[in-house]
DNA sequence: CGGATTTGACCTGCGC
DNA sequence: GCGCAGGTCAAATCCG
């Protein structure tokens, strides 16, 4: 499993604009002050190569994957990552067959599942998996025409982290969030940052 | 009353 | 081909 060590608030990579238009958009705002400890992991497709720290990140040394299957690659049965099973073990051959979806998955010591993210999700499902004890909710942003989807459920080795894995990328902003952007002289690539804004602040 | 949630049924894909 | 597991749908229900 490839599990990334994240110390600070998100912060996700964003190629230039005008390129690679399906894999840029806005991150899971995940933010440490809206009552949740953002903790820890971040998960990346096994076939990407995990930054040893998570300011790695933000020198835009990793790109967020269009995983094949990010949090439970490890855990997962076969069945949870198809592609590479039929035809080879190739990471790229995975991905060039399967869809190019951006899959982000958290796992944060939470209380709560429903972690305020700025964004207005709806829950459309629930399953208990195989592997794990608690059961799995499946969550869709409420916003009409976008189609992102989050699915959330608690570790089944310490129940007191929630892992949730953002897929998708929202056509649009957070009703409730403030977005900071960025871009290294450098490489042109673009980073954002959110930061919730506090009830009654506009 | 409208929107969100719940929950069982159904669909799909993969392994055996 | 069959069974299993994950994901989604949709009707019923709940709640503000």
């Amino acid at each position: 499993m490839a599990a990334l060590h994240a110390a600070a608030s998100y912060m996700a990579y964003f190629p230039p604009q005008g390129q690679g238009s399906t894999s840029s958009d806005d991150p899971p705002a995940a933010n440490p002050t809206s009552g949740f400890d953002l903790s820890d992991f971040i998960f990346f497709d096994e076939g990407s190569t995990p930054p040893t720290s998570f300011a790695q990140l933000g020198t835009g040394a990793i790109t967020p994957q269009p995983a094949t299957e990010s949090a439970y690659a490890g855990q997962s049965s076969g069945r949870s990552v198809p592609a590479s099973g039929s035809s080879t073990t190739s990471g790229i051959r995975a991905e060039v067959e399967r869809p190019r979806t951006e899959r982000i998955a958290f796992r944060m010591k939470s209380e709560v599942e429903i972690v305020d993210d700025g964004f207005r999700w709806r829950k459309y499902g629930k399953k208990s998996v195989k592997n794990s004890p608690n059961p799995r909710n499946y969550y869709r942003c409420s916003t009409e025409g976008c189609s992102v989807k989050k699915r959330v459920e608690r570790d089944k080795d310490d129940p007191s982290y929630v892992i949730t894995t953002y897929e998708g990328v929202h056509n649009h902003m957070s009703p409730g969030v403030v977005y900071y952007t960025t871009q290294d002289a450098a490489s042109g690539r673009y980073f954002v940052a959110g930061c919730q804004i506090p009830p009654g602040s506009s």
